[in-house]
Order: C-alpha cells, then sequence, then structure tokens
DNA sequence: CGAGTAATTATGCAAGTGTATAATTTCTCC
DNA sequence: GGAGAAATTATACACTTGCATAATTACTCG
C-alpha cells in the first residue's frame, strides 16, 4: 500500500495552456480572481499545481490570458450570428439577438466580467484589452446604425450617431446584465423582444417584423 | 526605547460599527471581497484587528453588513433628489438624472457592485438584499411611468408598463455602468441627455423641455 | 477617587497562499 | 529498445489569512 507517484500523459502546449486557462475562467466565475487558486486550479484542470508555473511564469499571467479568452469568446460569440446577413438593418437585428440570448446572456459570463472588474480597472494591460473590446463594440454598433439609417433614406450627423450608438449598446448592456442577475425574472425570449422594441424606438427603425430571405 | 503599548480612545458600538463598515467598503472597491482582509480593514479605520471579532461575529458578517449599507446609501441618493417634484414627468425627469450622476455614477460604485456580485449570487442573505432592492427600483420606475402616461393621456396596460420598466431601467443600468468603467469617455451631463432621450423614446414621454416650477 | 467593567490591544495558531526547486516519468528519435 | 530531453509530479518555504484568547487600558459610577 504504498504511495504511487501519479502517472500523467504528456499534452501538446496548446493544449494544456487551454485546458488550464479554461479551469480558471471556471474557477474565477465561482470564486472571484482571488478565490481561483493555483492548487484549486490545477486540481479542476486534473493537474498538480507545478505545471501552472511551467506553462505560466505566474498567477498572474495565468489571469491574463484568461481573461483575452473570455472577452475574445463574448466578441465571437456576439458577432458570429449576423454577420453574413444581407439589410444593415438584418444585421443590426442579429446583433440585439446575439447579445441577448445565452450564451452570451448567462450569469456565468456576468459574474465573470465582475469579477475580472477590479483587475481590469487596475492592471494597464487588461484595462487595454477591455477597452479596445468596448470600444471594436461600439463602433461596430455604430456603423450599423448608420448603414441602417441611410437605407431607410434618414442619414444621421456623426454627433447624433454617437449618441444613438451609446443608447442603444447601454440598452443592451443593461438587458445583459439583468438577464444575467436574475435569470429567472425574465420569461424566454423576452429580452430578445424588449431588446429590439427598445434599439427600434431609440433609433426609429423597424427591427420587429421578419426577416428578409 | 521600549515599545509602548498602543493608545486608543473608546468610541460608541454605532460609530465604531460604522467606521468598519466604510474602512471594508474602500477596501472592497479597491481590492474585492476577498482582497479585503480583516487586517487591512483594521488599519483603514485605524484599530487593531481584534476590534472587528468584539463588533461582528465574523467577516462574513461584517461584509453582508457593509454591502446593506451601500445599497441603502445608493437607493437614498438615487431617490432622493427628486422625490417632491410636481408632476409624474418631472420626477422621472430627476430620477434618471440621480441615477446618472455622480455619486451613483462613479467608478467606485462599480467596483462595489462588481466585487459584491459573486457572493451575492452565493450568499443567500444577500441575494435577497439584492432582489429586493432591484425589485424596489423597477417597481417604483413602473410606477412613475404609469402615472407620467396617465398624465399624457396616454395609459398604458400592465404587460406593456412591465416592458417600459424593464427597458428604461435597462438603458439607466447601462448608461450607469459604462459612466462607471470609463469615466473619461463621456462629457460632462452627456449620460444624462443620452439618458433622458433614450428614456424619452422608449416610452413617448417628453423628458428634454425644462422642468415645470 | 477608586473599583469594576467593557472596549481595545497584543499575541498565537492552524490552514491556505504563491512560488521556487528537486525528483521522476513519459515520449521522441536514432 | 535505450539515451536524452522535456513534461509532469512532488516537496518545501516564507508569507498571509481568519479566528481565538489572553493581557491591558479607558471610561463609568458610586
Amino acid at each position: 500500500m504504498t504511495d504511487e507517484r501519479r502517472k500523467f500523459k504528456r499534452e501538446s502546449a496548446e493544449a494544456r495552456k487551454e485546458a488550464l486557462i479554461l479551469a480558471t475562467l471556471e474557477l474565477v466565475a465561482e470564486n472571484g480572481v482571488r478565490g481561483a487558486t493555483v492548487r484549486g486550479i490545477a486540481e479542476r484542470a486534473d493537474v498538480t499545481q507545478g505545471l501552472i508555473r511551467h506553462y505560466f511564469s505566474s498567477k498572474e499571467e495565468l489571469i491574463i490570458a484568461a481573461y483575452e479568452h473570455h472577452m475574445n469568446q463574448m466578441t465571437d460569440l456576439t458577432f458570429a450570428p449576423g454577420a453574413a446577413a444581407g439589410s444593415a438593418r438584418a444585421r443590426l437585428r442579429a446583433f440585439v439577438d446575439g447579445s441577448l440570448t445565452p450564451p452570451v446572456v448567462d450569469p456565468r459570463a456576468l459574474a465573470l466580467w465582475a469579477s475580472f472588474l477590479n483587475k481590469v480597472q487596475n492592471d494597464p494591460q487588461m484595462k487595454e484589452t477591455h477597452q479596445r473590446t468596448y470600444a471594436y463594440f461600439r463602433d461596430r454598433l455604430e456603423a450599423l446604425i448608420a448603414v441602417a439609417l441611410e437605407e431607410a433614406g434618414r442619414p444621421a450627423p456623426a454627433a447624433r450617431l454617437r449618441q444613438l450608438a451609446i443608447a442603444c449598446n447601454a440598452v443592451i448592456d443593461g438587458l445583459w446584465l439583468e438577464g444575467g442577475a436574475l435569470p429567472d425574472a425574465f420569461g424566454a425570449g423576452e429580452l430578445v423582444e424588449i431588446g429590439r422594441q427598445s434599439v427600434a424606438a431609440i433609433t426609429g427603425l423597424d427591427l420587429t417584423q421578419e426577416a428578409e430571405t
């Protein structure tokens, strides 16, 4: 009955890093950044803690890598759906829909966002990632609104477009936040419905009709 | 040169608890809940750590007390301004204004909200406080919208009112979030301006005009 | 002004933290 | 199939954490 040294299998650096990052995101979502301990992450990834040091020079570096992984995934999820759709109005509607349905709207996604916020505000590298992601979102939304308004024969000046983009982004963010914070407070499709109506009311564009082929 | 025992002054339980809570909120905003250590809090409150145990049976209890203190303060700040104003439309406008100006819109307030979120999702007592506060906000907003629409001669059914309240709450929350996350991204009064316009567009009420005496 | 009491400080402890380093195992390549 | 190298495990260390408990101080009240 002697304690035997643990068996293991060698994996590619890529696979191991990804596994460690995913385990990190799980624990950060559950317990916050400080609650995601090196030992806990290693256990979740079914690995011993020394390995983390082998792939990341510090816990800090792993956290940053996990944050960037998460942010990239969120933008992909939001923009992938309607990227190829036809009219700008249809793409705008797809953007709203994608932003207000799972897995974007999700308690875990919100928990991750909140958990990272402190570090985002302090760490320069994470701050830069955050600002870049936010600007990407809003610029893309602003461009979509601009084209959709032109399509509708009601082009708007730059200052006005900026306000509309900020406002639409805010409704979407607010609904995303509330949907993640109180998952049982809204019926199926309710957030999408309210999101469409609100963006429509703010921009004056009709987003309720069926998508054109 | 002997180490002398530290001098101190006795304070009322009320004052000490409040000081400890304020110190806790500072540290939670800066470093998150786990980063707010008992020793750090004691130092910030200019007290030794043993005293915390004297007033709160555990760190957990202090955190909960700090959270409730913060939430109460936020609701007071939001509703105090326009409580006595005349028309429902004026009160609605005051609500928007109060929600979108400092100290409600503030990086620290956002950091606190984010830092507490994890515990809010797990701890039943904190969850209850959160849901109660959210419901209070939204019900109050919904009532305000209902009366304002009646004033304007356009009463709305309950289902519609619910949607309008959710939507308006979302814009306000979203703008609050973005104002706190990116304090330098918006000009003075810009959030209030956009907030008024958006709530106006969603509800169909005019909030841009000057307040009536 | 002096005793009693509650507030406050001081000290200690066991568990958990990130990180460094040594010991071993798995795989590749000849 | 065996040597070399890299991946992985194991162990140790200094430090921080929350909490418990003992020692002291400041204030109250007769």
